[in-house]
RNA sequence: GGAUGCUUAGCUCAGUUGGUUAGAGCACCUCGUUUACACCGAGGGGGUCGAGGGUUCGAAUCCUUCAGCAUCCACCA
């Protein structure tokens, strides 16, 4: 079996490197034929590519494939990105297997160790791709953090310093206590628990909260304005019991307290949470922080400092019940914000961060985006994604991390100055990086050399196809849209196409700590690259999630593996025992007709649906005709007149050979090569229609 | 709470702008070991297209209500 495996794997590897030799896969940016650019979009740092990565890969590469055949000069860029927080994360846990850790590294140290795993993991990206058959110019391979992007990096935020849109400043975020970061809404998840809603005497009034411990942090209590019942307190002081001392609270009217919540009265805190800091902004109130960025009491809690705060919440119910605050439990069921990666309860807090202002950045891209210049497959996320352009809120660029682009600050006394080196001795370098977005979001551009003015970029941008999990369409595409546009008034690309999420039996997305990720190697070493792609292609409908499992993915492998084996005979048949003559090249009217305008009727279809990026129409006709008709139906028939048929054969095969390739990159290579006439590759050979 | 999508054969899914007996693969049944192929061929069974209502000469396809599932967004004091 495993020798098996390694036969398949080298023949499939021969071929590669034959594509590869012949620089067919290569872009001649100085070439006369008409472009059609595909961006790749780079895989996170993390490990190893799965299905999710395959799939996507391949629709991208049967595309590119389709587009060389009809004569365009393709390019299709591959890279990387250095994903920061899950790299951080993925290498810290290696670490600390090796029994190294952060702080005993030192950032220098750590960095280099950073780099040579991103060694590691690029060779098993390499090889993944090369088996894969992703026609990709390698040659043209881009890092997120290699030179080129730094520029580009460096560039982007130094305009927006300029333009004033960048700024610093004590601002609520969603902290992770574990990475040690804050994070962004789109990289929370939300679990339900059941905890309690605690009821609490605050002077004349009782209010519903559901985290005691912040009553540090409180600095008022909020009603609605409209709420007649307590409209007689509003505005009034009254003096509150704090369990660490006693402190003046004011009661204030905001629209944001929802009168059908508990009581209709609420703790404001400003530092702890995002409601309330925004009624605190609204009245002036000040800010105080309890929890730190440990995600334990400050000492502003008495003698509850230094508590967790899950530690603190159980220590303090007892003492409210003494001193007679408490005066109602009940149970309380909720959504709580956990971070993406690690599970830990977030904590909303107060945190010096990097902010960009995104308003009317995001203004123009919502034009662009109306003039339809943009064709997004599924159609309706053009849609979703305006939504959200007009809810945009300012972007926290900021991360305490070491992996990534370090922010271009640097500080002197009491002087600031934004450069990528530094300018002189004395100066300090800020300490945090920029979000991973912030490089990713430009990817079109950064890919090709920009900001420089370069040959490619004028002929390339902006690219003709982009594909991407729907995931990600916030936190990637929209971006790249919105700056693209900023930097460059024009869209980034002309196609956005994004593809399902491959889901397990349960709908569940695959991910690691569910173990229910299916390994494309294990597809490959089963069924073979070709039979993977294929079984892959059916799942590659724009927008619809597919479920899978590892017997229905045996079962697709097996049944295209089937079909590989199909064409095999075909050709054996046809190329191999062909009857002993010479083919004039002749075809005879009559008994051929039909076959001829079946195959006339096929290349339309595939045309058709390759062109609207309906991949699996294109498959079901391939295999169709492939089987029934002319395997089944007409090479059956022309064994009664074999010699006359030959050329026929002949034809059919090597157009369906054509045809298919773009879905079976290796098995029609090998079998073109078998013909007497052809060219050096079917790479090379024309396909039969034209576009519309 | 808001938005979007999904619900078609036992399973996983296709069904292009509404138009003749609703398709595929797998599974199942019958027959067939003819010189490309049993990783095969010929044939067959199986669905009131989630439920109700509506538009139409005609609806899986359009409208509406409802149910279930999923995703995204918001809220979560």
């Amino acid at each position: 079996m495993t020798m098996n495996v390694k036969k398949i794997l080298k023949y499939e590897k021969d071929i590669y490197s034959f594509w590869e030799k012949e620089k067919l896969l290569s872009f001649d940016e100085k070439g006369l034929r008409k472009i059609y650019s595909l961006l790749m979009p780079p895989p996170n740092l993390t490990g190893e590519l799965h299905l999710g990565h395959a799939l996507q890969h391949v629709i991208m590469d049967s595309v590119s494939r389709y587009r060389r055949l009809q004569g365009f000069e393709v390019l299709l860029l591959p890279g990387v990105d250095h994903a920061g927080i899950q790299f951080e994360g993925t290498l810290d846990k290696k670490l600390t297997k090796d029994g190294k850790s952060k702080r005993s590294l030192g950032r220098e140290k750590w960095l280099e160790e950073a780099w040579k795993f991103r060694e590691e993991i690029y060779k098993s990206f390499h090889e993944t791709w090369k088996v894969f058959g992703i026609s990709a110019d390698w040659s043209r391979e881009v890092f997120t953090l290699d030179d080129r992007p730094k520029q580009a990096v460096f560039y982007q935020f130094k305009a927006f310093w300029d333009k004033g849109l960048i700024y610093k400043g004590p601002y609520i975020v969603q902290w992770c206590p574990k990475c040690n970061t804050a994070i962004e809404d789109v990289e929370m998840e939300y679990q339900e628990r059941k905890e309690k809603l605690y009821y609490l005497k605050y002077g004349p009034l009782t209010l519903a909260t559901a985290r005691p411990e912040t009553k540090f942090g409180d600095t008022a209590m909020a009603v609605n304005p409209k709420d007649k019942r307590y409209k007689e307190y509003v505005g009034q002081e009254f003096e509150i019991n704090t369990l660490a001392g006693s402190k003046k609270m004011r009661v204030i009217a905001d629209e944001a307290v929802d009168p059908n919540f508990g009581t209709g009265v609420i703790k404001v805190t400003p530092g702890h949470d995002f409601t309330d800091y925004e009624i605190g902004k609204r009245h002036n109130l000040p800010i105080i922080q309890v929890i730190n960025k440990e995600g334990r009491l400050t000492e502003l809690a008495g003698k509850f400092a230094g508590m967790k705060v899950l530690e603190a919440r159980e220590a303090i119910i007892p003492e409210l019940k003494m001193e007679g605050i408490l005066v109602k439990e009940e149970d309380y069921i909720h959504n709580v914000s956990v971070c993406e990666r690690c599970k830990t309860v977030v904590e909303p807090l107060i945190s010096e961060e990097w902010f960009v202002k995104m308003g009317d950045i995001a203004k123009e891209a919502i034009k662009a985006v109306n003039k339809d210049l943009i064709n997004f497959l599924p159609k309706n996320y053009k849609k979703i994604l305006i939504e959200w352009m007009n809810e945009i809120h300012d972007w926290c660029i900021s991360r305490s991390l070491w992996w990534g682009h370090r922010i271009p600050v640097w500080y002197k006394d009491n002087e600031k100055k934004v450069a990528l080196e530094s300018p002189g001795a004395g100066w300090k370098q800020d300490e945090q990086v920029l979000d991973t977005w912030f490089s990713s979001g430009l990817w079109p551009m950064s890919t090709l050399g920009w900001p420089n003015k370069n040959e490619l970029f004028a002929k390339v941008f902006p690219w003709d196809f982009e594909i991407s999990a729907p995931e990600i369409k916030y936190l990637w595409i929209a971006r790249m849209i919105m700056l693209s546009i900023y930097f460059t008034g024009k869209i980034p690309f002309k196609t956005m196409f994004f593809h399902g999420m491959l889901r397990d039996m349960e709908g569940r997305k695959f991910s690691k700590s569910l173990g229910n990720g299916i390994e494309p190697q294990y597809l490959i070493s089963s069924w073979g690259v070709d039979a993977t792609r294929m079984a892959l292609y059916t799942y590659s409908i724009p927008g619809r999630d597919g479920r899978v499992s590892k017997s229905i993915l045996d079962e697709r492998g097996k049944n295209f593996r089937n079909f590989a084996t199909k064409i095999r005979n075909v050709s054996r048949f046809i190329l191999e025992l062909k009857p002993d003559f010479s083919p004039n090249g002749d075809f005879k009217a009559g008994e051929d007709d039909w076959i001829m305008a079946e195959l006339e009727n096929l290349s339309r279809k595939v045309t058709k649906y390759l062109d609207n990026l309906e991949l699996h129409l294109a498959v079901d006709e391939l295999y169709e005709f492939i089987w029934h008709k002319f395997a089944d139906k007409y090479i059956e028939e022309s064994k009664e007149r074999r010699v006359e048929a030959q050329p026929t054969l002949e034809y059919v095969l090597k157009q369906s050979l054509i045809l298919l390739h773009p879905f079976m990159p290796f098995l029609t290579e090998e079998i073109y090569q078998q013909f007497e006439v052809k060219k050096k590759s079917i790479l090379l050979e024309d396909w039969p229609i034209a576009s519309k």
